[in-house]
DNA sequence: CAAACTGCTTGACTAAAGTCAGGCAAAATA
DNA sequence: TATTTTGCCTGACTTTAGTCAAGCAGTTTG
């Protein structure tokens, strides 16, 4: 058979004329790609030009010239940071809003049309796109703090309870509800809610509780199949330790179920030990950890 | 959940990114992207420059150009088509076999770097790509006739068998010869067999023997799993049933297992209808189809 | 407070890519 | 055989991308 390298390469050629065509087609609107591409990653609220410079990898004078033209077109406004009247900011106009709307439907529409040569099978193209792009992104992922109430951790909780469904027998979905009834307690100053993001898709999740003083709880470990073997349970686990320690924790506890074994593995190559039972029912294991 | 669409775009980021870097890394020895994109496309044994022309969908004027560097530089040298003589053709000096050896070493070293990033699963990874692959190119797939001793022939044929030792009792691997102990009879002007190939990937075959003077049997046809659900088996059906009338037959017979229901379900709706038994063991179904 | 540094802009430049209108020779067509 | 078409080349051009050094205003550091 081909040899996996073979046929990497032909992904790699077909994805270019992917990337082409879709280059192409953002250049319908009498606009060079370059402006295009800086043009949409301004966000309504405003974006540091800093931060387009690096997104982009431009050169500075390069940047400079694009934004000049944008702000010609009136579709930008340039402003400078309050707070460091060096760095300056791009803030979309009412005009640069729709443009930006315009490319936006492009790429939407781009993607429906791809989405469509999958025939019968989306999900599959989906899923096999998503294992790539964390492959590819692995290095970028970034754990950040999220509110339990967010969109991005509801679907992360979805997918959380989906698992246990799947895993755990006598667990059922009208056990499990959504928003938390205490999310109050996932957030600052006793509680944190963490998401581990690979680019703008929500990978993995963990959360932490307060018990009492001393003592915080570990809760709802997850990682999206997708982004499976690359550590990033680890990675959550280490930012929920370290910001249980910052909160003034000394001790850990979780619960878990024999079901789940990948995650008990992990507690324990964590550091994390066996501690006498203080939940009941599902939870089959219990550990914890001094930090 | 986040919805497919989002998804797909993330990819496209991710992909984005990747093809950018390779295209850096083509760079590195001293030529334009352009000039480089030319050479990686020209074959040893020489290619036509109407067909780059189509490939890279460049100008005239501004291919011509780029194949005049390369012809400088001595990696090329441009003939006029015999048969044709407004018609050039581009083949590769030494040394430009040399420097296109040096390109498909980048390229070749920048596929192993992705997949070592695949960590423990480079199988799930290279399965992805495939299915993307696949879809992506699905309207460029083309069917070509092949020998059997065929290198890409005898890939498709172990798949084959593979596939039949998975899904029929009673077929062991010992059962089963590479290559053919009767290839003669899948050669023109008797018989044929075809390959359905993606880019450079064979992903689907099918192929035709005499058994008598106005009757050919259909035998082997099979779909890479990466590549179903694209209609591609219904295409090597036309195309053989086609190429057997072209060859003079009047009559078409196959046999097959009741455990190959998709297979059973194509013949019946490409028109094949069930006969009498004609062959033993293995098979449970006969179908038939005049021409 | 001076010096060094940072973030951005500007001007002057180059390289690469791409466009367009002729033009020539070979082939196809009438 | 004359005309048209085809495939490619050439020259003149524009646009886009990218580099580099100088400079300016604001910030940080010694």
């Amino acid at each position: 058979m081909l040899d996996a390298i073979a046929r990497l390469r032909r992904f790699n050629r077909a994805v270019t004329r992917e990337v082409g065509a879709l280059d192409q087609s953002y250049l319908g609107r009498g606009r060079p790609l370059g402006a295009a591409r800086v043009l949409q990653l301004i966000t309504p609220q405003g974006t540091d030009i800093a931060e387009i410079r690096a997104k982009l990898a431009l050169d500075s004078g390069l940047l400079s010239r694009l934004l000049r033209t944008l702000e010609a077109e009136a579709l930008i406004q340039l402003a400078s940071d309050p707070a460091d009247r060096r760095c300056r900011t791009a803030h979309l106009t009412p005009a640069g809003q729709t443009e930006m709307a315009a490319y936006e439907a492009i790429g939407y529409a781009r993607a429906a049309e791809t989405l469509a040569r999958a025939g019968k099978q989306p999900q599959a193209l989906i899923d096999a796109m998503d294992l790539i792009a964390t492959t590819l992104l692995r290095d970028q992922t970034e754990i950040r703090d999220a509110d339990p109430n967010d969109c991005a951790a509801l679907a992360c909780l979805q997918s959380y309870y989906d698992l246990l469904v799947e895993k755990i027998q006598g667990i059922t979905p009208g056990m499990l509800t959504l928003p938390l009834a205490d999310a109050q307690n996932y957030r600052p100053p006793h509680g944190a809610f963490l998401i581990a993001w690979s680019d703008d898709l929500p990978v993995g999740t963990v959360s932490l509780r307060p018990l009492d003083a001393t003592t915080a709880e570990v809760k709802r470990l997850w990682v999206d199949p997708s982004a499976r073997g690359q550590g990033i349970a680890r990675r959550l686990m280490h930012a929920i330790e370290s910001r249980a320690k910052s909160l003034g924790y000394a001790h850990l506890k979780l619960d878990t179920n024999a079901a789940l074994t990948e995650a008990i593995t992990l507690y324990r190559t964590c550091g994390w030990s066996d501690i006498p039972a203080y939940t009941s029912d599902p939870a089959t294991h219990w550990l914890g950890k001094t930090l």
